[in-house]
DNA sequence: CTGAAAGCGCTTACAG
DNA sequence: CTGAAAGCGCTTACAG
């Protein structure tokens, strides 16, 4: 179907060489005369000459492609990180003119099947991951496969690889500081599954912090659903329909987030002002949610940069466990989180109301 | 790095027989006899023997590998189609165990080198491309390479590739005929620049209907501003400086939309009372824009399967003018479509304004 | 039914 | 400085 192109062979009957000293001439070697280099090389241009990768890769032994697994939805709001994680991985492989290659799996099952044959058929060199499990068996995998890899994200056990992520123990522990120093005590979590690491390091953080300023944790003010708006808005509404509802709530996502104001602003209440919810992820439509969305934000642009710069630094050799990176969450007040006041006088009702 | 994968040739060792023989049984060869292909695949599994793929394609002469060019951003909004487009293809690209690239370039020269570059080099047996424009060079460049290639997207000549489009002219008449409905007279237009024939296509249909309806279109009620949601409030702004500000918007985008949203509250007014909004795309996050966004939808789910089946189907040597899908967007009224009512109120101040 | 051989388009020691 | 040759790991006519 596409035009035959040039190889190396044609270029070097045309100039009366042979293809190894072609080769040689094209990859800058030092026993080739100059002046038979430029005439190499420029007749390599005119004849629009471009190597082989194929062929150049079997002979290297070298893929010299990355693979990002993609990861799989549990939620119907495109992952919005996806793109940008691509472009900058893209950015830092292309400096060294490698390919970057996606995968996506249905299940768990098929997806280590998929890491098994891209590996074993020689088709990538080296892989990136997103949002690890506590326990991940992909990372097992890996490190059976020997294959390099880096994690965008971490595990419990996350001293033996390489590793880009952003600290959410520490970036709930803010959220739920700078609530109490609004006023707040009665502060919920809106969380994900506990298989998934980052949602059990953001409770961590929430629980932590909950305990350091002398607040109780209880079993009810911590709600775990679905990762998607729709398991915020439920989680919500179990928290708003309790006795005693939460002043505050943080919650692990934006998209979580979301789907909490949604729950609160069905009951005629405002959030930020009747009640305060922090997100996080920082995402950019979250200025344009109901009200603007307060969040914990983070530097996402150049995490695919880092993971890639990481990859190929360990494909070349470097130790993983020098590759660990952990970014800092920053608070980004929007609209939601507020004072408490209203959200007093109500609770000073259900007090009353727990007298009679 | 790697560990070393088991190869035909100790596979074949192993069993006492040639590479040549062996490659045959895994590839069911009839001339195999039945005990020795048995046998043969079952050390092939015992081993864990995993064809090289890159030795695969070199012998087979083609890369079994196509490629997505991403699209640069005009916005800091992260493209939510992406992701959801790679998965597609994947699925599509996967049932023939294909591989799937992303390719992303600065510019458009870039852009083009890197085009050249991956067909040229062998690397790639198809291309999909994402909002051309109008008279794209990209596609003349993979024409002249003689490279299969679909198009996520129409450009003005379209008649001579494959695509898979959604009819904006047609969502764009639906729009205005929707808010006409509705009592609207005074409908404007805030639009993407027109090198992107999506924005023309867009733009066409608003005209139409506007004229088949018997409104007069002003230049004033035509806002091209960039493709983001500040170039949606900027060119909103626009809109509402001017003495007669229109009673309605459709918008070339969810993303532009939730600017117009954002100018309109900003100036006190409610979407779909005071003013009403249509976007487009049906993007999940309009849901949690204040106020929902109503807007032209669109099947989005299996955009990315449709085209990787059309482009592998054209690789196999289908006419490609015969892999042309137009899809048909859709109403979705959340909250910011309503009668003419407060915004006629208003419009009757302003003429009274104007007698003085 | 299986073996021996050529070839895919490169790279890279090894001679000269 | 350049040529001749082997090799990367497959596939596939061609013999026998």
């Amino acid at each position: 179907m596409s035009a035959k192109p040039v190889s190396l062979k044609v270029l070097a009957a045309r100039l009366g060489l042979t293809v190894g000293t072609v080769s040689r001439a094209l990859n800058g070697y030092k026993d080739i005369s100059p002046v038979t280099r430029d005439r190499v090389k420029r007749a390599a241009d005119e004849m629009g000459y471009r190597p082989n990768q194929t062929a150049r890769r079997l002979s290297l032994g070298a893929p010299e492609t990355v693979c990002y697994l993609m990861p799989r939805y549990s939620s119907s709001i495109a992952q919005p990180f996806v793109a940008q994680l691509l472009q900058g991985l893209g950015e830092a492989l292309s400096k060294r003119n490698w390919d970057l290659l996606v995968s996506h799996a249905e299940s768990s099952k098929e997806e280590l099947a998929q890491i098994d044959r891209l590996v074993r058929s020689g088709r990538v060199g080296g892989l990136v991951i997103s949002r690890p499990l506590k326990n991940d068996p992909r990372i097992r995998l890996i490190q059976d496969l020997k294959c390099p890899f880096v994690v965008h994200g971490r595990t419990a056990s996350s001293d033996d690889y390489a590793w880009y992520d952003v600290d959410g123990d520490a970036a709930f522990v803010e959220a739920v500081n700078h609530l109490v120093g609004l006023g707040h005590g009665d502060i919920a979590f809106v969380g994900a599954p506990l298989q998934y690491q980052f949602a059990q390091d953001r409770l961590n953080g929430y629980e932590r912090a909950m305990l350091g300023n002398g607040l109780t944790l209880t079993r009810e003010y911590t709600q775990i659903a679905d990762f998607s708006d729709e398991g915020g808005e439920i989680a919500t509404n179990m928290l708003l329909d309790l006795p005693k509802p939460p002043t505050a709530i943080v919650c692990v996502s934006d998209t979580m987030a979301l789907g909490a104001l949604a729950a609160i602003r069905e009951r005629g209440m405002v959030p930020g002002q009747d009640i305060s919810v922090i997100g996080y992820d920082g995402l950019k439509f979250g200025t344009h949610a109901n009200p603007p969305l307060s969040t914990m934000a983070q530097p996402q642009a150049h995490a695919g940069r880092r993971l890639g710069d990481m990859l190929l630094s360990i494909i070349d050799g470097d130790d993983p466990t020098k590759h660990q990176e952990l970014q800092r969450a920053y608070l980004l007040r929007r609209k939601t989180d507020g004072p408490l006041h209203l959200a007093e006088a109500g609770s000073i009702v259900s007090e009353r109301e727990e007298l009679q």
